[in-house]
RNA sequence: GCGUGGGUAGCUCAGCGGUAGAGCAGUUGGCUUUUAACCAAUUGGUCCUGGGUUCGAUCCCCAGCCCACGCACCA
């Protein structure tokens, strides 16, 4: 451990040397166990004067002022200021926290809380305990870390250093468990099924593939959970939901990490109306729990406000080719694919060559309707040949009984009322039309036949949904460590 | 994959054809209620990597690596 060659900066030499300089006296730079009562951030936010505590944290800031000390000990729940006093913690313990303890190492202190002359509430330090050394120095105390490739890599510098990139986590976590909370409250049992399949069914997308030794087998990472989950529906379960990972083997942006969370969600009887009351109830009550209200406000690192969404109810609902002839004319339907992709020119959508009809017209919806809308729309009656798994609508069979909820200029949730006639199934899996088809699983169809109950479903994309809620610019703000390329 | 921008001290950044600078952190000294504590002094750099041009490259050119943003694929 000791004696690293000369290779290592001076800053890390002279840390390794105050380790070994605790070793020496008898301190265990590397603790033990430290019962706290309080959490350094719960302590200050409800603070009590004349308490007798025990905290631990990081040390974040120290100020020395000769015989006195204050620092400032932190962790995921915020900071507490800590007050030392040479005279009465003895020479041994202020020499420690003056000469061997750095910004940066995890501190257990007691003492009694009190405020100080500057309102700041305080813990007059008592008995001082090294709970971990830190052998390298922390980010800059301000601005924290801005390098975007160490806030990724080193996701932990981020959190020691950035409040905001705390809060939005600790969002997040508190979010996902409401999201549960309120599915259980309504009689939804949460499942797991496979996240490796042998088939990768229940949407159009590319999979990862790995390969399974035993069986001498490929196997894909799921792309989707649906197809199991629709077992469940006819193994007798009739609500249920999964929440958890899926992946996808495509490109990085902005808005995808090849790893995202995604809540699915059945309901058996249902259909795909009640599935966005479902969704709209659900998404209202997260915002006013956890963003105090129904106007969300996304704003720069300035604090200057960017966008507001309104998410006030009832949501926007309209069909998909009415949101269309608004932006393309009256008459889209009617024109040519030549004509149509003439009118994408003049209206500054980007086509490319080989697109079939229904996806030149789905490439005007994504680029303006989608992606130029951000209070929440529900897109309903959606062309049946994007949605393979949907029941047809009974009087338009060319479009599917679903919505697609549209918030914040991305797509955030899918609901369908689920087709659950075997026939007719496999009839639009086997002829599915364009680039993008779904796998036909035939073990999914075959319990199909055993007759699954009608059944409305939905999907929430939820590193979507949070950066919605929280304001997040990029999906690697809400996850925790987003995919990057190896160095 | 393509295009644009970026990579300089531990961190945040400035600089620029003559081999580097600030603030913070660190080190030393001072200071018993401070909070981006303060005052004084001071250490610290393969200027992303490899080629090329040049008397001389951190700077200009070429290639590569990584990051960001946009486009494409997708949710």
């Amino acid at each position: 451990m000791q004696g690293q060659e000369h290779s290592e900066s001076e800053l890390l030499q002279i840390r390794r040397d105050k380790l070994n300089t605790m070793v020496a006296r008898g301190i265990d730079p590397f603790g033990g166990r430290f019962d706290t009562t309080h959490q350094p951030g719960a302590l200050r936010r409800d603070f009590q004067p004349d308490l007798e505590v025990k905290v631990a944290g990081r040390v974040t800031a120290r100020r020395t002022m000769g015989k006195a000390v204050f620092f400032d000990l932190s962790d995921i729940t915020g900071r507490i200021q800590c007050y030392v006093n040479k005279k009465e913690i003895g020479d041994e313990a202020f020499e420690l926290l003056t000469e061997l303890v750095d910004i940066g190492d995890w501190l257990g202190v007691s003492g009694k809380t009190f405020v100080t002359k500057t309102g700041e509430p305080s813990v007059h330090t008592e008995t001082l305990q090294v709970m971990s050394k830190a052998l390298r120095p922390l980010p800059d105390k301000w601005h924290g870390v801005t390098d975007r490739e160490i806030k990724y890599r080193q996701r932990y510098l981020d959190l020691i250093s950035n409040e905001r990139s705390r809060d939005t986590f600790v969002q997040r976590s508190l979010m996902v468990a409401e999201i549960r909370r309120f599915l259980q409250d309504r009689g939804f049992l949460e499942v797991e099924t496979p996240m490796m399949q042998d088939v990768p069914g229940g949407a159009a997308a590319t999979p990862f593939e790995t390969f399974f030794k035993a069986l001498n087998m490929a196997m894909y990472l799921r792309i989707a959970p649906e197809l199991f989950l629709k077992r469940l529906l006819v193994g007798g379960f009739t609500k249920i939901f999964e929440l958890n990972r899926n992946f996808r083997n495509e490109g990085l942006s902005r808005r995808h990490n090849p790893e995202f969370t995604m809540l699915e969600a059945y309901w058996a009887f249902s259909d795909f109306e009640q599935m966005a009351d479902l969704v709209e109830s659900m998404v209202c009550h997260l915002a006013e729990k956890f963003c105090g209200g129904l106007l969300i406000e996304h704003k720069d690192d300035e604090g200057n406000v960017t966008r507001t969404i309104n998410l006030q109810r009832p949501w926007r609902r309209a069909p998909y080719k009415e949101l269309i002839k608004g932006v393309a004319g009256e008459g889209w339907f009617e024109l040519s694919l030549d004509d149509k992709k003439a009118k994408c020119a003049e209206l500054g959508v980007e086509v490319s060559g080989g697109m079939v009809d229904y996806e030149v017209s789905q490439q005007v919806f994504e680029k303006l309707i989608e992606e130029k809308s951000f209070d929440p729309l529900f897109v309903t009656h959606v062309p049946a040949e994007l949605v393979p798994l949907a029941k047809q609508n009974k009087a338009d069979g060319s479009v599917v009984d679903v919505y697609e909820l549209v918030i914040n200029g991305q797509e955030i949730s899918p609901g369908y009322s689920e087709l659950n006639d075997p026939i007719v199934q496999r009839e639009r899996l086997e002829h599915q039309a364009g680039e993008e088809t779904q796998k036909v699983d035939e073990e999914f169809l075959l319990a199909l036949e055993y007759g699954m109950p009608s059944a409305g479903g939905i999907g929430i994309g939820i590193d979507r949904l949070v950066m919605m809620l929280t304001g997040a610019e990029s999906i690697r703000d809400v996850v925790l460590f987003p995919q990057l390329k190896k160095k």
